[in-house]
DNA sequence: GCGTGATTACTCGGATACAAGATGTCCGAGTTTGAGCGG
DNA sequence: CCGCTCAAACTCGGACATCTTGTATCCGAGTAATCACGC
């Protein structure tokens, strides 16, 4: 159990939209070569980040992926739920008859992991790095 | 990224030890049988309980695993860090200068949850259910 | 009756197979911009 | 100077290849308890 690449280079990707160019679409070339990561891929992860409704696809020539127009109330939760998916980390597999008490135990850890990646906003990040 | 099927059988064998022989070794077979998997995935399980120290294998006839004294103070963190590892869940993959502040955000969630996790003992789940 | 060896019931660990998901690449189709060309 | 066409620069989405990890099985080796046998 890892967070997987793509959630990290989707959060790097964010915060540099927010810094950088919080209006102007951004081609996938100019994304990838910031990162240092391969187009094909990154694009794949940027169309999840569309699905999800974080950013704008601009297609045609100087086209590329905007930002919405709420970017400031992007969280950390909402980019890893685009990407790693909305389900819930722990699921039991057994059906002894009541609820799994196990279950709840390690949801309720899960929500609190969630609390604080909700709480935290990519421009709140973009700010702080700014600051320094 | 989610908590492995391993984990969820590490969990329920632990409770039902605790519930069930706090004292007495158990035999594959008789967990394998209870939990309805089979007998060889369970045994690479319980390899890692014991070499995290959470339970004790006894060899030869009449044996199986048994629980260790200090059982009352077993959380289900110690659990999930000996099936799932106790790597931290994200780890930045780019080398910009500075530390990564992403990561820290990441991390910082990440403590929350094992901290809930911590709190909570196999023990003291099973009292809980006992108790119904 | 007592010791010795064989049998039995276990764990332990390595080798292996399989499936799923993450990672990474390629390419054809659609869309918009902008430049070039002809009237 | 205006409008039309065409090429270029993009995204979009599917198809595919590869690698890692989780899931699962099998089997031989080692170990402890118990039983049988012989003295």
């Amino acid at each position: 159990m890892k967070f997987s690449q793509a959630t990290d280079n989707a959060l790097h990707v964010m915060l540099y939209l927010v810094m950088e160019a919080p209006d102007k679409p951004v081609s996938v070339q100019i994304l990838a070569e910031k990162l240092g990561v391969s187009q094909t891929y990154l694009s794949k992860m940027l169309t999840k980040l569309v699905k999800a409704g974080l950013i704008h696809s601009v297609s045609g020539a100087n086209g590329g992926y905007r930002l919405k127009r709420n970017y400031e109330e992007i969280s950390f939760l909402d980019v890893i739920h685009a990407i790693e998916g909305t389900t819930s980390l722990f699921e039991c597999s057994f059906n002894h008859g009541r609820e799994c008490l196990i279950q709840q135990v390690v949801m309720d850890a899960e929500r609190q992991m969630e609390q604080a990646l909700k709480a935290k906003t990519i421009y709140e990040l973009a700010k702080q790095m700014k600051g320094v």
